[in-house]
DNA sequence: GGTATTCTACTACATTTGTAGAAGTTGTCA
DNA sequence: TGACAACTTCTACAAATGTAGTAGAATACC
């Protein structure tokens, strides 16, 4: 279940908290964005037809709830960019990460830190 | 510059060899991909449109070579994916890639071990 | 030179995505 | 009980995307 970029915008505040009313979304969306109340609707009913949120009523408004995890959702995104731009295999995309010279130096420290504690555990198991 | 999914087939093959014939490119896509020939002409100047690619005549023909390169290309579509899901950081992403229960063992192994290798390199820098 | 082949340019069209207005419904408070 | 506020559902609509047809121009082959 791939997510549009303003489906992403929206599962992300879902995830942080649920259940949640649209306008509880809506307060909690970044201020950069300033999307019509009715928008974040649209958003959450076309997520709901997908089977990515649940939705129920309680009273008259109605409440929201991730069915999509944040990690499926993240896995199918990463798959699918291995596809497309990685012949398919995560191999060469962390290879570019690692690589990548427009990553400033204290940006590649960083993750070779992240990866060597990773590493560490990984071995352990 | 951000790529659709079909826009990168035709990136794929493009990068692979050019200066290449929309015909050319027809032969070398995957053999799933059933596209017109026109299809792949409309691809072709979408993306030199959007100044991805440039377009130059050979007598009636034209031929057709990247101008953003692949690194550029993946440059910004892990970006984008790094904003939209995993918070605009590269570390989480990496760290997801280590450490998703979903990658068989295999998998998981062949990463840890590009990962070893790169960190070697990265800290002989 | 005439006919088949191959290109190109232009147009088309359904679906998906981004964004929101309008109008009806219910809850609430004076 | 009436008016306002907050919700909801429906509808809208432009731009982007996926996919291709048509018609005319250039080329090539006999």
């Amino acid at each position: 279940m791939k997510l549009t970029d303003t489906e992403w915008q929206v599962m992300n505040v879902l995830w942080e908290r649920y259940p949640a009313t649209a306008r509880g979304i809506s307060e909690r969306l970044p201020k950069e964005i300033n999307w019509a109340y009715t928008t974040i609707k649209t958003l959450l009913a076309r997520l709901t037809e997908k089977g990515a949120v649940k939705e129920s009523k309680k009273g008259n408004t109605s409440l929201y709830e991730p069915v999509l995890t944040r990690q499926q959702a993240r896995r199918v995104a990463l798959k699918s960019l291995a596809n497309q731009a990685f012949d398919g295999a995560f191999g060469p995309l962390m290879h570019f990460l690692l690589e990548d010279q427009k990553l400033s130096k204290s940006q590649r420290q960083q993750l070779l830190e992240i990866v060597q504690n990773d590493t560490k555990k990984g071995k352990q198991k």
